[in-house]
RNA sequence: GGAGAGAUGGAUGAGUGGUUUAAAUCAACGGUUUACUAAACCGUCGUCCCUUAAUUGGGACCGUGGGUUCAAAUCCCACUCUCUCCGCCA
């Protein structure tokens, strides 16, 4: 959500963001019915002063212009209750209105419509020439027994899995090893956060509206959440931050849940897109200033290319063109680690940031310098994914006898220098 | 799942229909005094919205949402959360 005051004022900003970001939205719609509410407001309240100025009057009345002042304020009443109900209709429509109103995107995001248009920025380590055919993680995982998909189908449906021997192994020496690097890196706080939660923390976040389809729903009205952010930016919520603690930085882990609506028959086989997954997040609140977002978008960008160089993967770095941005975000990094397997990269990490659009929305708050209370600014970045970031593993360490060999700075929490049968 | 109690500003806590524009105390901040510190004294001390040249004027907010009334922190209804006890349970 953005000021409604900057909105009024920077009309063309809204709209040329819009258009960048490919979404439509009409600002000139929201303009009038805020003049609607404003003019609703500004009348309610001077009729609230007068009810609030003959109250005192009737208190000191005799009993003859008592009851005359109760009959003036009965018929002021009327006129008042007609007014309250209008504003509450132009209130609703403001608000949905509000809530679609897209972040700008920054100067620094290239045009574009979709992740095709999305523009490579570096690459990182060398595309492994094997002098052999490469496998894909499937076989590769099913032939060392680490992955069952037909079990997983079996037991919870399309895109479901079980990870066993080797794959679970390998998973949890990835999480020991992620936790040590931040650990040691220091700064974040680890999180593990709910992913059954409130529509509010969606709201909140961006996921909602926009997002209901691809959410999965509880009889009780709450939310599986895709991603730890939304649980994490959610434990602030409602609060005045101590400035003095900034940068707040967390890591959260957490399990994920997403319907996929709209993928259907994309990345249909495998690990790459599946119902459920675990994720290690990386989300930070910060004070409101655009260069300190741009730095730390930076520094945890970063963070995650350290992980991925400490496991001697090939990534690249892309930035997101203007119609793969989401609602909220101002600039968005994705990684793609290489898949021998599929010959590409395929995307594991996204890097945002929003300035202070999710904050409005959680109304977190801090006390600036100057004693002014403002909204923090957000951001965040995948730490790493599960079972995503295992198809890059196997797929770059695979050896020609179909063997995979365990990145170095796994051995010691996976207690084995190579998966074999 | 059952029974009961509760929710007021940074904290404690008064307030059951109209001089409450939310008392008081503590904390915090500024000042006076002091060689310094403390004490004492004086002052300031919420958030949001509309409006203004303005720190101008007005309005809203006592868990949330409705209702009654000329007037609601106060009365009524629903909900949420917290606490205590019982039951069930990884």
């Amino acid at each position: 959500m953005l000021d409604i005051k900057f909105i009024r004022e920077n009309k063309d900003l809204i709209k040329e963001g819009a258009r960048k970001k490919h979404i439509s939205f009409d600002v000139d719609e929201l303009l009038a019915v805020d003049d609607k509410r404003r003019a609703l407001l500004v009348s309610i309240e001077a009729k609230r002063a007068t009810q609030n100025e003959y109250s005192e009057k009737i208190i000191k009345a005799d009993t003859e212009s008592k009851a005359k002042f109760v009959e003036e304020m009965k018929e002021l009443k009327t006129v008042l209750q007609k007014e309250e109900e209008e504003l509450k209709d132009v209130m609703k429509s403001w608000q949905m209105l509000m809530i679609h109103v897209p972040n700008i995107p920054d100067i620094s995001v290239p045009e574009g419509e979709s992740d095709v248009d999305n523009k490579e920025i570096r690459t990182w380590g060398e595309i492994p020439k094997l002098d052999f055919k490469a496998k894909d993680h499937i076989e590769l995982m099913e032939n060392l027994d680490m992955l069952d998909l037909e079990r997983g189908a079996k037991t919870a449906g399309f895109r479901g899995y079980f990870l066993k021997n080797d794959g679970a192994l390998l998973s949890f020496a990835l999480w020991h090893f992620l936790l040590e690097h931040f650990m040691k890196k220091g700064g974040f706080t680890p999180m593990m956060v709910p992913s059954l939660i409130k529509r509010d923390a969606l709201l909140g976040t961006g996921y909602l509206p926009q997002g209901e389809e691809d959410l999965y729903k509880t009889q009780d009205g709450d939310y599986l959440a895709g991603t730890g952010e939304a649980g994490a930016m959610a434990y602030h919520m409602d609060e005045t931050l101590d400035r003095t603690k900034f940068p707040i930085k967390i890591l959260a882990f957490s399990p994920c849940f997403r319907r996929e609506a709209g993928s259907h028959g994309k990345d249909v086989k495998g690990l790459y897109r599946v119902h459920e997954f675990f994720k290690f997040e990386q989300v930070v609140l910060c004070e409101a200033n655009h260069e300190t977002s741009v730095a730390l978008h930076e520094e945890i960008n970063r963070n995650a290319e350290e992980m991925l160089e400490a496991l001697k993967l090939p990534y690249r770095v892309v930035v997101n063109c203007g119609g793969d941005l989401g609602l909220g975000q101002v600039k968005k990094y994705d990684i793609e680690v290489w898949r021998p397997g599929h010959g590409t990269y395929g995307e594991t990490h996204s890097a945002s940031y929003f300035h202070d659009f999710q904050t409005r929305r959680l109304n977190i708050r801090y006390k600036d310098v100057d004693g002014k209370m403002k909204f923090a600014h957000s951001l965040n970045n995948t730490a790493l994914a599960f079972p995503r970031i295992l198809i890059s593993i196997v797929e770059n360490y695979q050896q020609a006898d179909g063997t995979i060999l365990v990145p170095e700075v796994l051995h010691s929490y996976m207690g084995k220098g190579v998966i074999k049968k």
